[in-house]
RNA sequence: GCGAGAGUAGCUCAUUUGGUAGAGCGCGACCUUGCCAAGGUCGAGGUGGCCGGUUCGAGCCCGGUCUCUCGCUCCA
């Protein structure tokens, strides 16, 4: 982690100001960990979704895209494992604030128990557990006398269960209706469609299915602004496979993967891997490709080996066969999976810390200023292109505008002939805008204009002529 | 969830021990200017996060609550 001062306060602040990112319910004091993007925010991002989509999806003929529904069928979760493994019993420590998982502290001292009072006591504990009995795994405690490892006292809360997915209920009358989830990952509609999509676009393995949509997690504690949302946006694809090939895939798109960040132009010091050690329930390999955020490295896209868990787990749910016919083995199998996950949010809020610089100037007058600019890639730019007639008289506006109609079916333009020339260009340095035009006497004489780069401030003389495909080539990132 | 800090105009902040709320920037109109946050005139904008208590009187003291930041914690 840099020793620089935290920028995340500052980045917050210039998200609420320019209108990239807005507390949730704002005027009610926001709703904790829930967030809205505003008029900027919503073109960087959709401009985020678009270099994912168009990379994973429209460059390769094997993967196509799906947009499967927030609601699923209860059972999926059952077989997914998010209901059974995700809403374990948890006790705090009173002294150390530490928080435990209720069977990883019995198991922990069964352990060091003999090896029949360490059965007899997982015995117990399973019966409570499956009883739902916390009062009597809080006197198991209790009565085995556990300690916290931390303090080294016994003084607990009471067990409470967190339950990471959010429910409601489908039905209107009351006693009829039943209970469904908001879905907690997008992966699961890519795994029950998986035979709908082979079938009907049809696709030969190995293919993939890409989806971007939203998940929700009802996280105990969220933070770090737009990194650990309640409500989160997930760019995801699952690549199915050959039983057996599963390593070479892996590699595969852990390459692919950072080459697509990298690709952004960021510097590639601020990404590394993490490889899992301790591996989910449905992995045989998984690592992260981590970011240098203001608040350290932290995970921005998982890939993971998925195994044939999930595919497995729903034909045997299901009843229905999920199998494919391979014509080159001659046999059918249930596929295996390599997932490539990244949140959107996430990867947002990297753009954003990657981009933000405070740099320092001075004004006209030899005031010291401060110069905040957003040198995001010119890709993922809210506004491409600022016009900005010199003055707004003797016909300059009525040519800025001519350019503006000639360019905005292209890319995205602003307008602006308020303030002065100088502030007009702050103002697109705070958005990010890549370049600046202006329109000035001599544009009505030659029919050339000058056309400003954010990030170094110089200016070149262009014809009017050949704005729009310089533009055009400066955005293109695939 | 625990600990610490913070919350006053759109933003950044000020109001020296409690006495009817201010500045700069920004915003809108007009004038002047014309290449890196320019000057002038006028104007809009605040039941001081919210609720309660103490007091003749609370932005300031006390309690509660909400939200944010930082550190823990949690994290498929």
């Amino acid at each position: 982690m840099t020793q620089e001062k935290n920028i995340l306060p500052a980045i917050i602040a210039h998200c609420k100001e320019y209108g990239f990112v807005f507390p949730s319910s704002d005027i009610y004091d926001g709703l904790s960990a829930v967030y809205d993007y505003g008029s900027n925010g919503v073109e960087l991002k959709n401009n985020i979704k678009e270099y994912w989509w168009k990379s994973m999806v429209r460059m390769h003929d094997n993967i196509v895209g799906i947009d499967a529904a927030i609601f699923m069928h209860p059972a999926t979760w059952k077989a997914s494992g998010h209901i059974d493994n995700f809403s374990d019993p948890m006790i705090d420590n009173k002294e150390s604030k530490k928080r435990y998982r209720v069977d990883h502290l019995i198991e922990a001292h069964a352990a060091t128990l003999s090896n029949t009072e360490g059965e007899s006591l997982l015995k117990k504990m399973d019966e409570l557990l499956v009883a739902n009995d916390y009062d009597g795994l809080h006197q198991l405690i209790q009565t085995c006398g556990i300690s916290c490892a931390v303090s080294g006292t016994k003084n607990w809360t009471e067990i409470r269960q967190f339950n990471l997915m959010f429910s409601t209920k489908v039905g209107s009358v009351a006693e009829e209706a039943s209970e469904v989830y908001l879905r907690p990952e997008t992966a699961q509609g890519i795994f029950v469609n998986f035979l709908n999509v082979q079938k009907t676009a049809r696709m030969k393995i190995p293919f993939g299915i890409a989806q971007i949509g939203k998940a929700f997690r009802n996280e105990i504690i969220a933070r770090q602004f737009i990194f650990r949302m309640r409500e989160f946006e997930q760019m995801e694809m699952q690549f199915f496979i050959k039983p057996g090939t599963q390593k070479e895939w892996f590699e595969h798109w852990k390459q692919t993967r950072l080459d697509w960040h990298l690709k952004l132009g960021f510097a590639k010091e601020k990404y590394r891997f993490h490889n899992h050690v301790k591996l989910a329930h449905y992995a045989d390999a998984a690592l992260d490709i981590e970011f240098d955020f203001p608040f350290g490295f932290k995970e921005l896209e998982g890939i993971h080996s998925r195994t044939d868990f999930d595919l497995s787990s729903h034909q045997k749910l299901s009843g229905k066969k999920l199998t494919y016919f391979d014509t080159d083995e001659n046999k059918h199998y249930v596929p295996y999976v390599i997932e490539t996950s990244i949140g959107l949010d996430r990867t947002f809020l990297m753009v954003l810390s990657a981009s933000y610089c405070e740099e320092k100037t001075t004004t006209t007058d030899g005031a010291e200023d401060t110069r905040i600019v957003l040198k995001f890639p010119p890709a993922l730019a809210p506004t491409k292109l600022a016009i900005l007639p010199l003055t707004k008289k003797d016909g300059l506006p009525e040519l800025a505008k001519l350019i503006s109609t000639e360019c905005k079916s292209h890319f995205a333009c602003f307008y602006d002939e308020k303030d002065s020339i100088g502030k007009r260009y702050r103002r697109q340095d705070a958005i990010g805008t890549p370049f600046c035009i202006t329109i000035d006497h001599q544009s009505l004489e030659d029919k050339t204009i000058t056309i400003r780069h954010r990030d170094s401030m110089t200016q070149e003389r262009m014809p009017i002529a050949k704005i729009k495909d310089f533009v055009l080539e400066k955005i293109q990132l695939i």
